[in-house]
DNA sequence: ATGAAAGCGCTAACAG
DNA sequence: CTGTTAGCGCTTTCAT
């Protein structure tokens, strides 16, 4: 029996203790292969007196699975990284990550060229998920990957989504602007070719068909100072709006301040919501109301879905919830 | 000579079509130990024409090595890992690590009980990068890891620092106050604990101090509430006060709620001035007079010598430039 | 169901 | 300065 030199267990050692070769701990440990009960039992319990924890290298080494998680963020230019929302879920993802020795990265995915299998077949990658995900980017997934790549957005076959109902939030949003008396809402949309902003939008059509009430849509891209153009439009083109929705914060702060520069009193003249919650929400002057959404949950899902290589449903929502706050 | 199942080449391959062995081949790659200038050129070009790139995990499991590098947030509780500041560093981290094909994990370091040790010996950790760096952090670093651990913030003996001018950004924007006529001038600070916040205060010290102008500071937390609740206490104690200078944008944003609400004219009646230039700075109204740090090159220059081991120098300084816009 | 043995790709003594 | 040799800790055939 080696010594071993910096006092951690190795498998070597689990095996001894239970009384079993090292391949059968190796089965139990691993949970892949055939074990009998009475050995199962003698291994988990050395593990338990030894506090043995798998060396991830040689595992990684000899099972060529990889050891970081990289976060791919589609998007048209790589400032898609600068993005507040984004920092967020790059955040969890590198929290809950800690749990299984599991470090992440941070990339960007060209929107007409997703190039997943340049990613996946790189021997350090042990798994990716996926953030404003197309279908293009799913279509990149090749098949023999599935079960190591999840979306936060829309999912596919293999490629299990994790998402907010952005459309039941947006519409419990646009229900609020209509319960507190407004008719002539206008909606600043998220750029058209990302699915993940199109929910809202659907949620937000048949919200002013099934009231009889006029669509008035303006594409924005998730950015302040594009939602502020926006709004100029929307002032431009129906100037009795009183209502403007914002895919998210930062389109609903440019629509602010487009209302303020115009002289518009908010929510007194027009009223504004947003969609997401972030920090500054809260901070704006008025407070912006929006949609609250469990990011941190999200990641951590989807990340625990990618490296525990578990059975998760296709599909998991997650709440978007109403805030009240002052702008409408 | 063995087939490479994957294509990929291994360094057997680099060492044969350089007409070397193994051994002078992994020196000249991993560049440790002596080599002939000969063998090293042949090596350089065996690995350009095959595209070798190291097995991280075979490198890491013989070395010893760890492949994730974990940012240690120090903080009174694991809320400091929710800050907008620490998200965009990890983000910035998560991108740096990828040439390096390392990933990030995320960690709360409590104030009183900084464990480093215990993140170090973990054997899949490569290095640590710490944030909000306290005395007692870098005083938890065993001297043994030197050189596996880099600072944003204060630094110390084999513990790299990397950090905004903060004490220069400060007094730049104390200046632009006091240019612009202010004479009464508040501070609301950062947790007295947190030496990255105490330049600052040095700063605005030094400055009242040689302008003969009266001393008024409130301690805050980073937070916009507290920054708010700091400002309340401002104005009650000193209600003549005609600028209020932030440690950081949230804080300046509470100050501007409470100003709001106070029925105070920003900046006609009180200046506000913020630190950090974070994204929604531009967005609050008034848009918010700033100093802007280059967050993401600090970090990568942090990142790149923890995980490069070359040397740096001990300290490194970062510029922290006005943003002059609408609250000051 | 279990164990023996081979080997993942690399680095690090050690001899030359 | 260079090559030979011995593993790093684990998973995985392949017999048994």
């Amino acid at each position: 029996m080696r010594t071993r030199p910096d006092g951690q267990a190795r498998l070597e050692d689990v095996a001894r203790v239970a009384g079993v070769s090292r391949s059968t701990a190796s089965r139990v440990i691993s949970g892949s292969g055939p074990a009998s009960a009475a050995a199962r039992d003698r291994v988990r319990s050395a593990v338990q007196s030894l506090g043995y924890r798998p060396d991830q290298a040689a595992r990684s080494l000899v099972s060529r699975s990889g050891f970081r998680l990289v976060l791919g963020v589609v998007g048209t230019s790589p400032r898609v990284l600068d993005d507040p929302y984004v920092h967020r879920a790059v955040a969890a993802a590198a929290s809950a990550g800690t749990a299984y020795e599991v470090g992440v990265s941070l990339e960007w995915l060209p929107r007409h060229a997703p190039r997943l299998d340049r990613i996946l077949d790189d021997r350090t990658v042990r798994a990716v998920v996926l953030i404003n995900t197309t279908e293009a980017a799913l279509d990149a997934v090749p098949s023999t990957f599935r079960g190591r790549v999840a979306s936060i957005g829309i999912g596919a076959r293999g490629v299990p989504s994790f998402d907010v109902d952005n459309g039941g939030g947006a519409a419990a949003v646009l229900e609020h602007l209509y319960a507190t008396g407004r008719r002539r809402i206008a909606m600043v949309t998220g750029p058209l070719w990302m699915p993940c902003a199109r929910r809202p939008v659907e949620a937000y059509r048949n919200l002013m068909r099934s009231a009889g009430l006029p669509v008035r849509l303006v594409p924005g891209d998730f950015s302040a100072a594009t939602g502020r153009r926006a709004t100029r439009t929307v002032l431009d083109r129906w100037p009795d709006t009183d209502a403007v929705f914002g895919i998210n914060d930062a389109t609903a702060f440019g629509a602010l301040a487009t209302l303020r520069n115009a002289g518009y009193q908010v929510p007194g003249d027009v009223a504004v919501a947003g969609f997401d919650d972030i920090a500054y929400a809260e901070l704006s002057a008025p407070a912006l109301t929006t949609a609250t959404h469990p990011v941190e949950r999200i990641v951590t899902s989807a990340v625990g879905a990618v490296l525990e290589q578990s059975w998760v449903p296709p599909s998991t929502l997650f709440p978007s919830t109403l805030v009240r706050r002052d702008s409408a």
